[in-house]
DNA sequence: TGTGGCGCGTAAT
DNA sequence: ATTACGCGCCACA
């Protein structure tokens, strides 16, 4: 069926989610210098956009502060707090901050 | 610490 | 085709 409805970017995207081990996590900006991106915004809105929440992992995405940032486009504590519960599934270790654990993550 | 501006892509008009 | 917006990041004050 085609490409799909999704762009070529969401395709490039999900093959650099894969490349995530889990139980890591990485940063936005990471993952659009990994996709020759130069703006880390194009990633979010991409992830955003993501109708394929579930078989896309865009929760193992987060801020370069080490902050969740965001989940499904919102900010909120709720969403937060879900994708915090994820991450944690799949072993990610958090901060007392509230922070994922640097050493979880991949700044590559 | 807080604010503004920046470049890329998508989606909508 | 053009405009507006978006889960961000960086630089500067």
């Amino acid at each position: 069926m085609k490409t799909g409805q999704l762009t070529p970017f969401q395709l490039k995207l999900h093959a650099a989610l894969r490349q995530i081990p889990a139980g890591r996590v990485m940063t936005y900006a990471a993952l659009a210098a990994r996709l020759r991106c130069r703006s880390p915004r194009a990633v979010g809105q991409a992830l955003r956009a993501n109708p394929y929440a579930p078989r896309i992992p865009c929760h193992r995405i987060i801020c370069s502060d080490l902050t969740l940032g965001g989940y499904q486009g919102a900010d909120s504590r709720a969403a937060l707090a879900r994708k915090r519960a994820l991450l944690a599934q799949e072993g990610v270790r958090f901060l007392p901050d509230g922070r994922v654990d640097p050493t979880c993550v991949i700044r590559s």
